[in-house]
DNA sequence: TGTTGACCTAAACTAATGTTAAGGTTCTAT
DNA sequence: ATAGAACCTTAACATTAGTTTAGGTCAACA
């Protein structure tokens, strides 16, 4: 309709949210934080360079692993803005992103088997649980963080709850 | 010191963030939440039962997890509030969310593999990627999800970047 | 008795990740 | 030429998970 057969160079927003699937108003944010950059038509309308949409896609995938947006944008702004990524810029970028996946999926599997142990165990009994005292938390957590002190005798009373 | 080699029963707020390692701040937020309850002295103070630095305990456990505090607290609301859960309640409640906690890991590796086979591969390049289309995207995702089209030619460059 | 530390409430603030609304402009098709 | 779709900006709102601040009260020790 009207647009087909052009191949035109740039996207409006519009093209740009259909095609990667994001909201517009999210590409709007994104272009405020610096994460993708845009042109401006005669008219004032954004134009994207067709690069957007793998940088886009990197954006979409780098979230998937968890990481925050500043972050990802960081990471990014390595990458000239109306260029496409190289293969050598996302092998540099998945890779570590890689690792941080695969760092986080060895704590929830870390934290999985604790809790597979703990279940029916009565556990969460203090001192002896791996769930209650995990050691790596103990470098890395914020200004409330420390051993919790719960070596209480009336701590280690039966999990019957009969107070 | 004055309290040493007193048993007492209840905790105030400052006991229980000292013991658990939670901001006094967070403790009131969880009881605003209703996440767990306190009863009050007379001069209007809070004193929790023993039992809350298990339930505390529980709730940091799932916050690891990912499970967010709405969930967790919603999960909780079948304990009694001023008794420790029992072994059954908290059989119930890891094993439910050790499946959850499964299921993340599950979601997340599969991404990771899914990395692994694409750095170097000069993927990125739309309809091969399982990347860029993951198919349990296109049920869940919000308003914006639908199949990435981007399957014209131009798409198909090679990821040299220059345009 | 006085002071200090722990406690109280309510409201505002933070940070991340966007969405929604309001009011106005531009583009495209007929 | 004009209607409607798509676009623009700015600002406010939403959510999660809290923290910080302000102003005041309570409790415990010397």
């Amino acid at each position: 309709m009207g647009k087909s057969g052009v191949l035109h160079r740039y996207l409006s927003v519009g093209e740009v949210a259909k095609r990667s699937g994001l909201a517009v108003s999210a590409i709007h944010f994104y272009e405020r934080k610096g994460l993708i950059a845009s042109i401006r038509t005669d008219g004032n309308q954004r134009r994207f360079p067709r690069g957007i949409l793998r940088r886009v896609a990197i954006i979409k995938v780098a979230q998937r692993t968890g990481i925050p947006l500043a972050e990802i944008g960081n990471a990014l702004s390595g990458l000239p803005n109306n260029r496409a990524p190289t293969t050598q810029d996302w092998e540099k970028l998945s890779s570590r992103w890689r690792d941080d996946l695969d760092a986080r999926i060895e704590q929830l599997t870390l934290l999985r088997d604790q809790l597979g142990k703990c279940i029916g165990c009565g556990c969460l009994s203090i001192s002896d649980c791996p769930l209650r005292n995990p050691s790596d938390e103990l470098a890395t957590d914020g200004p409330g963080a420390r051993l919790l002190e719960l070596d209480d005798p009336q701590d280690h009373e039966p999990l019957d709850g009969t107070s």
